[in-house]
DNA sequence: GGGGGCTATGGGGGG
DNA sequence: CATAGCCCCC
């Protein structure tokens, strides 16, 4: 056991205090990751069975990797260990658990696309104005529902909720999501949120004792990024944890300070939860930071001490001080590219660094285009994650709707996606007919075709047959020469083979890769030693919806930088890390603007983006930049205000320059001195902009209450200038784009 | 009835 | 800047 000789005291403690609840408060850096493969390779050599361990994370990438690191330790073993995201791991078992929720085994995963479309069918159905009810909202709404376990039925006896949506003109939402609910449930497909609902639903029901079965398979369970799961999960967590004479084996690692997800529903509320719940837990702090130099670590908690919520703790380190942060102001985003492209390049030749040991951190996908510009113009090797996967591209896609077609004849969303796709002549007035007696009686589209309730003649005749070919296919080869077959016969690759242009080849290149990982998918049967290991076609269409652009591993060229989201990069590191756009209304968001709390998530993920820097931290802005299709001038973020000058490398003077433009201190809404609210969160309701007029008595959740002298600008970009009774600078001249305000009192 | 080109509109982060 | 809806032509 000579890994343990390797922990501080802290970490070891953490690694060694198996039985019973167990807390790990972990500060970023401070090999959090060790800590959890540690533990799991020290509880198989006490003899646990590796199969009893439940590891949750939230990124495939970060299962991997705990696998890779558990391997290292006990050897091939560790492969057992049941390591995954919430919503693969929970995949798996409902891929076998599935009849007793009354869900086909071959189920299909609803992406984002399949439940916009299927939601936006719904509203249409309902003949509700789409504009009010923007689907991406309603979605929105039904998948916070979910991850609270709120179900359709408890939808709608909530007042809270049908006020809240009355308020905000769209009282039907409680219908969308029971009918939405329901065709997912006919269709035999599960959405992102339902993969959570539906296994708490199989534990709570309980038939056949399948909850019981599930706590006695996972003695110990670990989860990762604690401070990121919710309401949902954290009740699947204790539903199998929490049972008459448990043990309570279950270890939880997170750090309040790196929560960054509360807009799919993460509520920091569950790690304070957990003490209650656990009154006997105990907790570990791991305060020390491995990765960074002391700059970056001051600069990161000085920044985090604007925050109102937090478990106290103090990140320290043992590096030194390391080199001062670098601020790079730009004019533009244009010029924000070609500076940081040529810092880039500096750090190469001065300080001997790989592209590989450099990232670009960016607050919105949006935002990679003027760097990858800058960077191929320099010559330098990049990589950008996020953005399309891979399986989100259209040519995949329309592969995998057939293949879902084929395990899952009730999926609706991949029928309507393929029954003409290539063109065969089925346009949308046949396939809104299919459609329609489908909503009427009930059924599948498919099953509208083959029952007779809609002829099925022609063209939608053959369409039929090649279907029933492929599933004829299905029952009896496996799924490389499924998808061949579907390849060949549907059209795609004839298709994709006319279209000679760069595009058009790099689309063929794109299915072929498609087939290629179907055929490793299925030749991995006979690598893996478990003989559970499912490698149907349903499975395979299981695993790649899970997957996402940061799992591809691409071996070719390894020497790249990275450039993702700050969302993205969390548990990564780099040698020199750049992060990006730091202007008001970017980072931080203007969606986040409008409340304290979004505003302290904004700044949560600054923290994490800042403290993924070993050495070289540089922060950049552009004082103006293309956005949503026009120039916009932004102040430099407050984030940079929050960061004491001796930890910058620029001289005082730049900085002057930087902070003392007089309308950078003048307009600035979030600064500390002034950032009480003047009004209760909790009863401000915003009012649509564009009932706002001249005259009218508003309140502004910052500057309390005030009156609209004049609106000008063009429809997007309106400007109210509003007199405030509060305050020093009483008139300011608001974006309606941005600020949310109410109307108090029509002028 | 189906296909293709045009205009209008909305635009955050992810499993 | 991408997608959806709309209109016009086949």
């Amino acid at each position: 056991m000579t890994y343990l000789s390797s922990l501080n005291e802290v970490q070891h403690q953490a690694v060694t205090h198996t039985d019973g609840p167990v807390m790990v408060i972990a500060g970023p850096g401070s090999g959090k990751t060790r800590v959890l493969t540690y533990r799991i390779a020290y509880l198989i050599e006490q003899g646990v069975a590796p199969q009893q361990i439940l590891a949750l994370t939230f990124t495939n990438k970060a299962a991997r990797e705990m696998k890779e690191r558990i391997q290292a330790v006990v050897g091939s073993k560790g492969e057992r260990v049941w390591a995954g995201t919430f919503h693969s791991i929970f995949a798996r078992i409902l891929r076998v658990e599935a009849p007793k929720i009354d869900f086909p085994p071959a189920f299909t995963i609803y992406d984002r696309d399949d439940s916009k479309s299927l939601v936006g069918d719904i509203i249409k159905e309902m003949r509700l104005d789409p504009k009010q009810y923007n689907p991406n909202a309603v979605l929105a709404r039904i998948s916070s529902a979910k991850s609270n376990l709120i179900t359709p039925e408890l939808y709608a006896k909530d007042h809270e909720l049908i006020h809240y949506d009355r308020m905000n003109k769209r009282p039907q939402i409680y219908d969308i999501y029971e009918r939405y609910y329901k065709r997912c449930k006919q269709a035999g497909a599960m959405d992102f949120d339902d993969l959570l609902l539906q296994m708490y639903r199989l534990l709570q029901e309980n038939k056949d004792n399948v909850r019981e079965k599930y706590q006695r398979i996972f003695r110990y369970v670990l989860v990762d990024e604690f401070q990121d799961t919710n309401y949902l999960q954290y009740a699947i967590i204790k539903l199998l944890t929490v049972y008459h004479n448990s043990p309570f084996n279950i270890c939880i690692v997170g750090d309040d300070a790196q929560s960054i997800y509360s807009f799919r529903g993460a509520t920091i509320e569950n790690i304070l939860k957990f003490e209650q719940d656990f009154p006997e837990v105990s907790v570990f702090k791991l305060e020390q930071n491995y990765r960074s130099t002391d700059h970056i670590v001051k600069a990161a908690n000085m920044v985090i001490s604007n925050n109102n919520k937090q478990i106290q703790k103090e990140i320290w380190t043992e590096l030194g001080d390391g080199h001062k942060i670098k601020v790079i102001k730009a004019v533009s985003d244009v010029e924000e590219g070609r500076l940081v492209a040529s810092t880039i390049i500096e750090y190469k030749n001065r300080l001997h660094l790989e592209n590989r040991d450099i990232a670009i951190l960016y607050r919105t996908n949006a935002q990679s285009r003027v760097f990858e510009e800058h960077l191929r113009k320099q010559n330098l090797a990049y990589k950008i994650f996020g953005g399309l996967s891979f399986y989100q591209r259209k040519e995949v896609k329309d592969i995998l709707g057939y293949l879902r077609l084929t395990v899952n004849e009730r999926d609706d969303e991949a029928f309507k996606r393929i029954i003409n796709t290539p063109k065969r002549g089925i346009g949308k007035t046949t396939t809104g007919k299919i459609a329609e007696i489908a909503v009427e009686e009930g059924v599948s589209m498919w099953a509208v075709l083959t029952s007779g309730l809609y002829p099925a003649k022609g063209k939608l005749a053959s369409f039929v047959q090649m279907i029933e070919k492929f599933k004829a296919k299905a029952a009896s080869s496996d799924a490389y020469e499924v998808a061949m077959m579907v390849a060949q016969e549907s059209g795609i690759f004839e298709q994709l083979r006319q279209d000679q242009s760069i595009e058009g080849i790099g689309r063929m290149e794109n299915a072929s890769a498609l087939l290629d990982g179907i055929k490793e998918f299925v030749e991995n049967d006979i690598a893996d030693e478990g003989a559970t290991t499912d490698r149907s076609l349903a499975a395979y269409l299981s695993d790649i919806a899970l997957l996402t652009d940061l799992d591809t591993t691409d071996e070719e060229e390894s020497d790249y930088i990275s450039l993702m989201t700050t969302h993205t990069a969390k548990g990564l590191e780099w040698k020199a890390v750049f992060v990006v756009g730091l202007e008001e209304n970017l980072f931080p968001s203007y969606m986040s603007m409008g409340s304290p709390d979004q505003l302290d998530e904004e700044r949560r993920l600054f923290y994490v983006s800042i403290t993924r820097a070993k050495m070289f931290l540089a922060l950049s802005y552009a004082t103006s930049r293309y956005q949503f299709g026009q120039f916009r001038y932004n102040d430099p973020s407050r984030f940079l205000e929050e960061i004491d000058e001796i930890h910058f490398e620029s001289t005082v003077e730049r900085k002057k320059q930087l902070f003392k433009e007089p309308r950078l201190l003048a307009d600035r809404p979030g600064r500390k001195k002034d950032f009480e609210p003047r009004v209760n969160p909790a009863d401000f309701k915003p009012s649509p902009s564009e009932q706002l007029a001249e005259g009218m008595q508003v309140l502004h959740l910052q500057f309390g209450s005030g009156r609209i002298l004049s609106i000008d600008g063009a429809r997007d970009n309106k400007v109210a200038t509003i007199h405030f009774d509060q305050g020093d600078d009483s008139e300011r001249r608001i974006m309606l784009r941005f600020a949310k305000l109410q109307i108090v009192e029509q002028g």
